[in-house]
DNA sequence: TCTCAGACTTGGAAGAATCTTC
DNA sequence: GAAGATTCTTCCAAGTCTGAGA
């Protein structure tokens, strides 16, 4: 809803209750106090928020550091570790084969995952139910084997019930209760949230570990469901600057390295034991790093624009190139610039859900069809991207493009790239002789921000009144995010919600109606009363 | 030239906080 | 004041891209 709406809703209101104080007048004194409470609390809110934008580093107007060199200070606390695992209550129990069984401590902890998510559709998944019992299985006592040996006999539901009740009594708490965990909450913030960063105090973007779990791959990812292990500080490296403080790892404990390299942001990092990858603890999207970096990618995209013209031409006249690695380059990159397609880097197989980009297109997720709905050479894409969010698109293409793709296409199996020639290196590498600095990406940013610029163009008037503004900003959004298939799942109340609307709407409806019908009747009756000769 | 590790960005899900409605 | 809706924030998996080494 347009802020400004609401605020004049808002005032509006606040002169009603003023009006109308006559009963209950306490309840309402009491209410009254707790907006002026809640003002005061904004107004403070954006007090502290302008302070802090006086005191804001404006790095931007400091010289630059020398190539690759990131920071010359850097001091903080090290990661905030998550709590260590506490066991459930006697009275909740795990049940075997419909007896209950009383679980060894790592045991139950993985079981706590487990029941966690038994309301999400995880859980109903294969390869999710497989890979967890596998991993389970490894961290139980050799007792607990021999009796656990078939998942559909485990028992989690009193688990289960057991966080479930916690979480609604976590809801349920007084306001004092919840502002003491605030306070808590914010300490440890406060604590191991920032760092000194070049003499300034900057926001770190997360500093607490990963808890353990189970890994939530994304589609049909072979390892979903596989126990993430617990970040210990003998896993951590710990990146900060030599003369800084260094910060000291948890009691009892040593880090696994402690290192100095200032040629990387990151303040610190572990390797995590699903797919062996590292993870970091970086800086903040306010920090000076981010924001750096974010500036330099607009302007990369900036200078995109003034060649781009240049590019479009060059890659048309490759779609006759008598090389084909030349003319897959430039059919590839056609789709990457008018579709906003992703790069498309190859994928160890089986390692990952089978998700592809441009240049890893293969034959079976495109169709061409020479007319399709009175448009000529249709291109039908249907794949899973990114996160395994489908991609789905009927484009009419130009006629090279077209007899190109089906010259690409020739004598391959379904499950053959349709680029064969070519990958995310080769097509890089092309563009880097075209601009310096241009990758895939930055096409997808490119036009991603063009399209924003000229649709607020089209759509929006400097008279528009501000709801009119916010509705065209926002649907410039939206073809910006239809552009790149910017996509979420429907909610899971989005049901009831719609419902909910439409029940609204069907009243509104019939109040419109009687109204209708109160009027007629109205103006039937004055007409009875009119006197007709004095017509 | 290829492969792989490392560093970093991207963006959707989930949870928390806040606002609105009844 | 509770319930529901909306917005903001955090989390973290899944990408992109580079550079080193074989």
């Amino acid at each position: 809803k347009p802020k400004e709406e609401t605020k004049e809703k808002g005032e509006n209101n606040k002169k009603k209750s003023e009006e109308e104080e006559t009963p209950g007048k306490k309840r309402k004194r009491k209410s009254k106090e707790a907006g002026e409470e809640k003002n005061n609390k904004k107004v403070k809110k954006e007090k502290e928020e302008e302070k802090e934008a006086e005191n804001k580093w404006k790095w931007w107007e400091e010289e630059k550091k020398e190539n690759g060199i990131k920071w010359t200070q850097l001091e903080h606390r090290g990661p905030y570790f998550v709590p260590l695992y506490e066991p459930l209550p006697d009275d909740v129990q795990f049940y075997y084969d419909g007896k209950p069984l009383k679980l060894s401590l790592a045991t139950e902890e993985i079981a706590t995952f487990y029941a966690k998510m038994l309301d999400h559709d995880y859980t109903t998944k294969e390869i999710f139910q497989n890979n967890f019992f596998k991993d389970w299985r490894k961290e139980m006592t050799s007792e607990e084997q021999e009796i656990i040996k078939d998942l559909n006999k485990c028992d989690f539901k009193e688990i289960h019930k057991y966080f479930v009740d916690k979480s609604e009594a976590r809801k349920a708490l007084s306001k004092e209760e919840k502002q003491k965990l605030k306070e808590e909450a914010d300490k440890i913030q406060e604590e191991y949230g920032y760092c000194i960063l070049d003499g300034h105090r900057e926001k770190i973007g997360n500093f607490k570990t990963e808890p353990p779990g189970l890994f939530r791959g994304r589609g049909d990812h072979p390892k979903m469901g596989m126990l993430k292990k617990r970040i210990m500080p003998e896993d951590v490296i710990i990146n900060c600057s030599k003369d800084s403080k260094i910060p000291e790892p948890p009691q009892g404990h040593k880090w696994k390295e402690v290192r100095f390299d200032n040629t990387v942001t990151w303040l610190a990092s572990w390797t995590e034991n699903i797919q062996n990858s590292l993870k970091y603890i970086m800086l903040n999207p306010s920090s000076k790093l981010k924001g750096e970096k974010d500036w330099q990618k607009y302007e990369l995209a900036r200078r995109l624009k003034d060649v781009v013209d240049k590019i479009r031409a060059q890659y048309r006249a490759d779609w006759k190139s008598k090389e084909m690695q030349k003319r897959q380059r430039a059919v590839a990159l056609y789709f990457i610039d008018k579709l906003a397609l992703r790069a498309g880097n190859e994928k160890e197989e089986g390692e990952t859900a089978d998700t592809v980009g441009c240049c890893s297109l293969r034959v079976e997720h495109i169709k061409l069809h020479p007319d399709l709905d009175g448009k000529k050479y249709v291109v039908e894409f249907d794949f899973l991207g990114k996160d395994s969010i489908r991609y789905y698109n009927k484009v009419s293409v130009e006629k090279l493009v077209f007899k190109n793709l089906r010259l690409f296409m020739k004598n391959k199996d379904p499950d053959d790239d349709l680029f064969d020639r070519l990958n995310t290196q080769v097509l890089n590498k092309h563009l880097q002789h075209l601009m310096d600095g241009l990758t895939a990406k930055v096409f997808r940013t490119y036009n991603a921000s063009i399209t924003l610029q000229e649709q607020l163009k089209a759509l929006t008037n400097s008279e528009d009144s501000v709801a009119g503004k916010l509705l065209s900003y926002n649907r410039a959004n939206r073809a910006v995010a239809i552009l790149c298939n910017h996509q979420r799942s429907t909610p899971k109340t989005f049901e009831k919600s719609m419902q909910n609307l439409q029940t609204k709407i069907d009243a509104k409806k019939q109040q419109v109606e009687e109204a209708k019908q109160e009027l007629k009747k109205a103006e039937d009756e004055f007409e009875d009363t009119k006197d007709p000769k004095a017509e």
